[in-house]
Parts: structure tokens; sequence; C-alpha cells
DNA sequence: CTGTTAGCGCTTTCAT
DNA sequence: ATGAAAGCGCTAACAG
């Protein structure tokens, strides 16, 4: 079995309070100090987190639950958030949802029975039981890229409506009118929905303009791709697509440009969103929305950290980030040019 | 403050052992399990994980501790093991040391409190303290993407001499023979350091192949933009370039093509490592050597689950799988002509 | 400044 | 089948 502090203490012959307050760093004697550490060091003891928190009461864990690690966009929020609590001694527990709910409820049900001190959370769908269920509870719950609703909770988030709204906006000053926006799934979230509504919006302002909805079953380059490979054979193309993330745009890209003979942007107009490292080097390279992601998780942690420390003031409770226009090649025949 | 089993049971008017019973599945009358599922309903009941684990004594959770998160190829491996460990209700926690072995350590000591179940590792450095004191400690350890070594710990893994070979002979049958290798830091992990020994194998059975290594502080894009503009302004360029990794090769693509006036593959050929999905849709699609990353994540787990269940056998204990070249237009004519 | 001790909430054994 | 009670390892309050 593994030493235990009763153990340490008996081996550096003190009792267990003295080794807790070293543990602890509440020691002032330097040579009881140096003991116990030579103690614990010799027997290989390590502090049991589960009886230290069941005792404290709190952890030093936070966790994180997104859609999907796979896409560079969050990895960037849990960089920065990382960053943000290393420096308060906390670590980021990473949960990838998948967009799955029951994946979703099963991390925050975890999470939440593990006491985490707070949670960080870009949720599937909102009002989902497992979301509302956390959202209800004590827990301090931070959203991250999803505005505050009707909860309680704080949130850090970028406007989506707006990023939808310069996506599209910027196809049509390109010349486009026949757009097409290709989403997630249909149980779509919340951004996705946004960003379609920005899409919506720019295209009611030009008269002649039209949007078609094109749903994958995931946001990822695959799910990009297969759309791509459909598009291509289609008689009847959009000449602008406004792909909902990176992921599915890079995709596009690939059965568009190389396995098929559509010219971007001659034949088809793209534009993605995110503007993930990769959007720049891509086969053309892709125009996008950008979002301050490692800000964003930085933020997150940031304002989760002052909510356990009670120092939240109202004004605080939300951030809300603006999104920025990144023109290139793949939307801009005067880019592709240049 | 939270609702106990204490509460729970008064609610049932049952007894804390019969709520626990339904609560870990043991209860059998059916009456009982409704009315003590009722009152957890009613009073918002959610199990303290860290008693359970105190007095239990186990843990559902898996650690896995990548070097970076923001690479897709951990993203993969991270996406794997979590399908894995779902099937036997484990979660996956996972931790991205950024190669910082500061932070590696950190995430250990961390895991190691909490009394994981298990720990999947892929090591900055394999010597370190924080790495030889969770191989020495009774926690179960699986290397992943990293050869079992001298340790006893369980290990699944791609052979990286063969990848670096494969990369660098497909350079020299294309006729080049001024070949760079661009890797990390210069105490970079034992993957590259493999790859690179690979490399060096191929150029010694050319008589008049050489072989020079750029060394970068990190491996990401950003690095191998940095990379590529110092290259693109040289007076004495490589005439072919194998990247450690494909963040490295899509950062080099970016300052050669996009921002430089070298031609990939005429001027400079180039290869990467791990065919990550944006390889294939890179500005010049890339070439590089395929790792099964979710497979390995996937195995991963599955080892450590037979090892907790005492079913792993001897022949188990270590996974090899092999990397395969994957051949697109960034290092070969042909391709790009096709 | 150090040592002793009462729980934290849960599981599990042992009576009933 | 159900209830009572003993601890898991730790922290913090209190006594020396």
């Amino acid at each position: 079995m593994a030493a235990k502090i009763k153990d340490v203490a008996a081996h550096a012959g003190v009792s267990v309070g003295t080794v807790s307050n070293v543990l602890n760093g509440r020691a002032r004697v330097p040579g009881t100090i140096d003991r116990v550490r030579t103690a614990i060091e010799a027997l290989g003891y390590v502090r049991n987190d589960a009886a230290r928190q069941l005792r404290a009461g709190r952890s030093r864990s936070i966790a994180l639950v997104v859609l999907d690690v796979g896409n560079p966009f969050f990895a960037a929020v849990a960089r920065g958030a990382e960053a943000r609590a290393a420096a308060d001694g906390y670590v980021v527990l990473l949960g990838s949802s998948g967009q799955d709910i029951k994946r979703e409820t099963a991390y925050l049900d975890q999470f939440h029975e593990q006491r985490v001190a707070g949670v960080l959370l870009t949720p599937a769908d909102v009002h989902s039981v497992g979301v509302q269920r956390v959202l209800d509870s004590s827990t301090p719950v931070v959203l991250v890229d999803e505005p505050p609703g009707a909860s309680k909770a704080c949130s850090v988030w970028v406007d989506d409506v707006e990023g939808g709204y310069l996506a599209v906006s910027h196809l049509l000053s390109e010349g486009r009118r026949r757009i097409a926006v290709v989403t997630g799934p249909s149980s779509t979230t919340r951004q996705v929905s946004d960003r379609l509504e920005g899409a919506r919006r720019a295209v009611a302002a030009v008269p002649d303009a039209t949007l078609s909805v094109i749903e994958t079953d995931a946001m990822t380059v695959l799910a990009g791709r297969a759309v791509g490979e459909r598009l291509q054979l289609s008689a009847d193309r959009p000449d602008a697509v406004f792909a909902a993330n990176d992921l599915l745009a890079v995709g596009l890209l690939q059965a568009l440009t190389l396995m098929g003979d559509v010219r971007v942007p001659e034949d088809m107009s793209l534009i993605g969103y995110d503007d993930i490292d990769f959007a720049a080097a891509a086969v053309v390279p892709l125009s996008s929305i950008r979002q301050p992601a490692t800000e964003l998780g930085w933020t997150a942690v940031d304002l989760l950290l002052r909510q356990l420390n009670d120092e939240l003031t109202a004004e605080n409770r939300e951030r809300r980030f603006r999104p920025e226009l990144v023109i290139r090649s793949s939307s801009s025949a005067a880019a592709a040019r240049g």
C-alpha cells in the first residue's frame, strides 16, 4: 500500500498535523520542514487528493468541456485556459463532447461528481438536461463561445451573427448572388445557427441574392469533403459558399479543387470560419472569420477565478468579443491575383 | 449545502446503505429503487466522487498526457482513447504538456494525487524526474507513441526510425541530394530523434547525399513559417526538406510558396509527418508519413483496461505499428503533374 | 509552535 | 433484505 501522511509523520518523528502544515506551506521551522521533506522523498509519499478534497471541500481542478478537440479553434481555447489556470495553480481537465449530448452530459456529471472548482462549457445544446443541471447547481460555470442567455452563468463569447453577416456580406460585395451555407448537423449549435442568421440578414439586404442551406452530419474535414463531392457534380451550383467552420471549408476545398475541377474562387467563392492556422496554407488560401480563440480561453478562466474569489462585479460577468473578416484568395479575385 | 446520501435516505425513508446499493446497482426491490431514485431527483443529489473514491480506493478516470493538443495527431489519439474508455464507463482526462517538462510533471503529479485508474503518456522526456516517478509508482502506465525502453510500462507506438527512413528515402529516390531535416527544440523528443536517425540511415546509403539539421523552438505552424522565411532568403538552400511533423511542414509551405517565391516541389521538395487531415488540402498537397493515430489511442486504453483486469499476457504488453508513406505533390514531380 | 482528534461523505461489513 | 457503524486519508480546530 502507498505511504500515507501518518507514515510520513512517523518516519520524520513529527505529528500528522505538522506534516499537513508542511504540505500546505504553513510550517515555519526550517529543520522540521527539511525532516518532513526527506521523509516524503524516502517513502515516495503522494498526497491523496480524494481525502484532501473531501476534507477541504474544494478542488484545484477546472473542467473545460468543448465541442471538439480535433478543431484547432478549441485546441487554442484550451491552450489559453490552461495558461491562465496554471498561473493560479489550477489544472484544466479537458473533455470533448463531439457535439454528442450523451457524452457532454457524461462529462458534466463526472466533473460535477468530482466537485471541480468550476466548469468552462461550450454546450452542444444549452437546453439539454445535463447542461441545465450544471447551470442550476452551485458549481460556478463560465459559458465559452456562448452568450449568457437566460442563465446566471458568466459568459465569454464572440458575436456569431456579426461573423456570419461579415462573411456573407463580403461574398455579396464580390458580386456573388447564389449563396450556400454549409452547416453542421440539423440539431446544430447556437454558434452555427447564429452564423446562419447573420448570413440571412446579409442576403436579405441584397434584392436578387438567394441563400440555400446544406447540412452535414459533423463539422469536420471529412464531412466537408463529402459535401464538396456532391456540389462538384451538381448542375446548379451556388456561386459562393460560406462554410460554418474552417474544417468544413478545407474539406470542401479538397473535393472541389483537388479531386474535382471547380476553380476557387473563379467558379465558386469560399469562406470559412475561425481562421485556424491551416487556413492561410490551404490549397487556395482560405478567407475566414477570425476569432480570438486563445484569449477566449484565457478570459474564461480569469472570469471563473474572479468568481471564486468573489471579485466579480456585474459588468465583469460577460465578455463579448468581435469577429474579424480575413480576406484571402478563396473569396476574392483581387486577393487571388495579388 | 448540497444534499448527501443521508438526506436521500431520509427523504426516501430508507437507510444510507440501501441508497448506496441503489447507486451502485446492487439493489433488487423495484419499489425501493423507485423511491430512492425519486428522492435523488427531488433533492438534486450528486454523488461526491472524492468520498466515494476515498472509500472505494479506485477511480473511473484515465489520464492522457500528450505533447500538444493543438496537433491534430494528438487530437486523434485522444478521440480514439476516449472511444475505448467510454465503452467501459471510464472518462479520459486530457493534459497537454506543450513539451514543457515542468507542465508535464505538474500534470503527472496532479493525476497521481487524484489516483487515476491509469496514465497514458507521451513523454516530453522519458528520463525526467516526473516521468520516472510515475513509472516507479504503482499507477498503471501505458506509454503512447513511445517504445517501452527499460521501463516495465506497456507501450503502444509507431516505428519512427522506419518513418524517417521512408520519408528521406523517398526524397532521395526523387533525385534530391541536399536534404534538410527540420526538427523541434534541441532537447527534443524521442520521436523526433528517431525520425532523424531514420533520415541519417537513408542518407548514408547514398554516396553523394548530405543531410543538415534545422532546429526550431516548437513544432508548430508558426515555427515552421519562421524557418521557411529564413530558408527562402538563404543562398544555398537544400533541395529537399523533411519536416518532423505536418504542422512544421504547413508553416514552411506558407512561407515558401505564399509569402516567398520558392516553388514546391520544383525548387524544393517537401515531406511532413503524421498525415493530418490538412496535409491533403495544403497549398501544395503535402506528402507525409501516416500514423494510425486514432487506433493508437484506442489500443492504449485497451491495454490499460486489460492491465487493470489482470488479463495482460506478456505478448500483449507492447503494440508496435508501422508508418506508411503517402506521396502527394509536395515531393513528387509526377504527383504534381498528375 | 507542535500534537491530538473530530469529522468530510461514502462503501461495506456485520448484526438484525 | 435492511440498518448501524467502522473507517478510507486528510485538514483544521483546539489543547498542550
